[in-house]
DNA sequence: TCAAAACTGTACCGCTGGTATAGTTTTTTT
DNA sequence: AAAAAAACTATACCAGCGGTACAGTTTTGA
């Protein structure tokens, strides 16, 4: 069972996530995160030592959460075929049609977030954002592997750079959707991601 | 001849754009905007009426400077062949060459920092930050019309969504190269999407 | 030469993130 | 039930920020 302090820690987290994914690190104040959760400054301050320390929690947070979510898509696609190109174009397909699913706009990336905040952030949260992205190109790199033993490529690439491509596109797209306004824009080029795979890999 | 004001300007915007783009507009205070550029504050907001006034200056001029860049590159593309297919892969080529060749990391967009800052910011530099995107999404999507008279598509896909999807690339490009810390990923994944483009439409 | 343009200098305001610390309540352990 | 540890509250404080106000001074160009 969480302590009452688990329990505090863990609203303040979820509270600040949403509200630094809308308004940004230094949009968002210490003071409408106590204010939200109900808590005085003190408080906050007795569970993290600074907004700094609180960000990097934040981060760690965000990257479980995340690969969790990647990693339910990667299931589902894996009872729905067993061939692994197969495989990964279902999850590209999941992954877009959840982003379309979405109520509004992406919520936003907070690694993308804390990228553009870097001046206020110290090297703990800088290494958190970094290692995020390398879990999360490491799941799809371990994915483009096993297609890689069982299909050839048209135009020869590496592993690392067709998963980072992902990320780059997901991040991309989020932005270009928020800038836009147009909610529509992150799934498109997910689907594109998507595209370049079948185009890497299968006859069309 | 521009006037001494103008000078004094041009001045300030350059500044407050490197100043913006490695700290993020909030990360920049006006002091320090003003005492890199020998000027008082009084003097600042002689010239700008507020932060957000100096940051729809900025984009404007963002706007232009990447427009003349990109033409630049059309440019010269244009010269060395007179195939529009041709033309745009040695444009995405030169670009990626260009990315390659920046001493450190890309300094950074100014559309997606300001993504990011969107609290801060009022309507008139969200306006003037999605009309940059829509200028340079319609220089690449002139191209791309221009390649659909001649080719056809493997996979049909629309002119803007095509051309968007550069915007996309770069924007996660420069995203995850700063994140990792990595200059190389910038340019790889510019040159991917030229991959994609020659699956797109050409025989491999 | 003279007015407009382009500043300087100074003083001020409310708000923010963050620190510090003393005291109080709640929870857990024994 | 008592003691100790955890989880807070309350209050006061600081420097730095964007921004305002305005009077005075220098520079510039017709």
């Amino acid at each position: 069972m969480p302590t009452k302090g688990e329990l505090t820690r863990e609203n303040v987290l979820e509270i600040a996530q949403k509200l630094m994914l809308e308004k940004g690190f230094s949009g968002t104040s210490i003071d409408e995160i106590i204010e939200e959760s109900g808590l005085t400054k003190g408080g906050f301050f007795y569970h993290f030592d600074s907004k700094n320390d609180l960000a990097k929690h934040l981060m760690y947070k965000y990257q479980q959460d995340d690969a969790a979510f990647f990693n339910s898509l990667f299931q589902r696609a894996d009872e729905l075929s067993e061939d692994p190109l197969q495989q990964m174009l279902i999850f590209l397909k999941l992954l877009a049609e959840a982003m379309s699913d979405l109520p509004g706009l992406h919520p936003g990336c907070l690694v993308a977030n804390f990228t553009f905040y870097s001046q206020m952030l110290n090297e703990d949260v800088k290494k958190a954002s970094a290692e995020t992205l390398v879990v999360w190109r490491n799941m799809f790199a371990e994915r483009i592997d096993r297609i890689n033993e069982k299909y050839s490529q048209k135009i020869e690439t590496s592993t690392v750079e067709l998963a980072d491509m992902l990320n780059s596109v997901i991040e991309g797209g989020i932005i270009v959707s928020r800038a836009q306004n147009d909610k529509d824009i992150l799934p498109q080029h997910i689907l594109m991601y998507r595209n370049y795979l079948r185009f890497m890999y299968a006859d069309i």
